[in-house]
RNA sequence: GCGGUAUUGGUGAAGUGGUUAACACACCGGUUUGUGGUACCGGCAUGCGUGGGUUCGAGACCCACAUACCGCCCCA
């Protein structure tokens, strides 16, 4: 084969673009009453407006940037996520002004790029549907962004969630937890894992989240963060996780979990479900967090954000799983013409038909009519309209209703005209 | 980036170095005039991911590369 698509990228073809729409769609349902609004920003930015918000040392930046010069030798990178073109958005639109809402709420949706390699369920082209909200640092706004999480997986059918929810507290709990881990792990740095002792150097945090086993004992006896807020971050957490009692939407801290992103801070939430499409296994479809600062790092006014990612194809392979196949929708005219004339006329019939609103197919292989009404029949066509001598002869087009066999005659002009009445005539009384 | 497995028509595949790459499904056509199903008949890979090599002979063996899948790292 001559070429082939790049490496970990998908086509998605129409039958199940089908059900992509469907799912974007509801998700815009959703954000609509939560009134959040669309936001389309590029797909690519520069390279350091990814590489400063996600932080250096994180492994999107360190290793799977999908980055490039271009010609005008500037450094640009395809996003590998999505909120840090979004708050870029936000602070070059100046949509902090008074005249604006606060929060200022903005969805997303669109292909997001990872230099890694492809796995199932994840690609270097993937998608994520995703939502910003800007000027608050309401603890109720986490949760209500944790609930319309919620919300969106259930408006497309995926139920059976497990929510799970950690603090990483403000710069001040941060930095003293930092400390603390160091601490704590570097006199047992020899029994760290080779991973995890790179991790000591670069980021202790992640150590927390290796599914090293040699690692799994000494993690287990860490410092927890918890036991390192500051009464402000306490007051924060709580506020949350009382707001998520209150909207009934069942939750476990996770104290050892850690975010791919250094923007991160305060609440960071994860939905996780276990489902056959993803073998049995149990895997983050939805999450997000806080992250007060990454505005102002960007070079916007000092103003808070949360939000949260979720991964579409992720979402697509449980949808799939848990639909049934349906049929494919009934084609509602077929035109089966016998002569090169007879399919100029159909041409012309097709289009006033479908000018009336109804789905119309025909035939562009000059076929011979069985053959042409085999391709009806698998089509699902309700109705068949065969012009050939004897029905240019007289103007008239022979219309047979496909699932009682039966035919009649009607002239052109009415099938130009009145195709509504014939339609709701053979079909919809003939039910 | 590291490790493992795989790659044969539109699809599912058989093929364990030796003639024309099995079988099935799908699709297309035919069984005399312009009508769907079934049945029957016929057609449908000069080529086995790509490029080299070994051999008298390669879809089968070797090497490299590409891609897919699985695991690690990490993550949506």
């Amino acid at each position: 084969m001559k070429y082939q698509k790049p490496k970990g990228t998908a086509d998605i073809l129409p039958q199940e673009a089908q059900l992509w729409d469907e799912v974007e769609a509801k998700s815009r349902e959703v954000f609509r009453r939560y009134r959040y609004g669309e936001i389309r920003v590029p797909l690519f930015e520069s390279y350091d407006l990814y590489a400063r918000s996600s932080g250096d040392t994180s492994d999107i930046v360190t290793k799977e940037m999908y980055d490039f010069n271009d010609k005008g030798g500037r450094h640009m990178a395809l996003r590998p996520e999505g909120t840090a073109g979004v708050v870029r958005a936000y602070v070059e639109n100046k949509l902090y002004g008074p005249e604006f809402p606060k929060p200022y709420r903005v969805y997303y949706m669109g292909p997001m790029f990872r230099y890694e390699r492809p796995q199932s369920g994840r690609q270097r082209e993937f998608h994520q549907i995703g939502v910003e909200a800007f000027g608050s640092d309401s603890p109720l706004l986490d949760a209500e962004t944790i609930q319309l999480g919620v919300d969106l997986l259930h408006s497309v059918g995926v139920h059976d969630l497990r929510l799970a929810i950690n603090t990483l507290g403000d710069p001040e709990t941060r930095q003293a937890y930092h400390q603390a881990l160091v601490d704590y792990f570097t006199p047992h740095k020899a029994e760290l894992s080779e991973d995890s002792q790179i991790r000591l150097a670069k980021n202790p945090l992640r150590i927390l989240d290796s599914k090293d086993p040699q690692d799994k004992p000494l993690v287990a006896d860490a410092p927890s963060i918890l036991d390192y807020l500051t009464p402000a971050a306490q007051a924060h957490f709580s506020v949350v996780k009382e707001s998520l009692d209150k909207l009934g939407i069942a939750y476990v801290v996770d104290p050892t979990m850690v975010r791919g992103l250094d923007y991160y801070n305060h609440t960071i939430f994860e939905i996780m479900t276990t489902s056959p499409a993803f073998g049995n296994k149990e895997l983050t479809v939805l999450a997000g967090g806080r992250y007060d600062g990454l505005v102002e790092q960007v070079g916007g006014p000092a103003l808070p954000g949360v939000g949260f990612g979720l991964g579409t194809e992720r979402l697509m392979l449980l949808v799939q799983h848990n639909r049934p196949a349906e049929e494919a929708a009934p084609l509602n005219v077929y035109i089966a013409s016998l002569s090169e004339p007879a399919g100029a006329e159909a041409l012309v019939l097709a289009h006033a038909i479908r000018e009336a609103g109804y789905t119309v197919d025909m035939d562009f292989l000059n076929r011979k009519a069985k053959s042409q009404f085999k391709t009806a029949n698998r089509e699902n066509a309700q109705l068949v309209i065969t012009l050939g001598e004897d029905e240019l002869a007289h103007s008239a087009a022979s219309i047979k209703q496909m699932a009682t066999g039966q035919q009649i005659q009607v002239p052109f002009a009415e099938v130009t005209t009145e195709f509504h009445k014939i339609y709701q005539q053979l079909v919809e009384e003939g039910k």
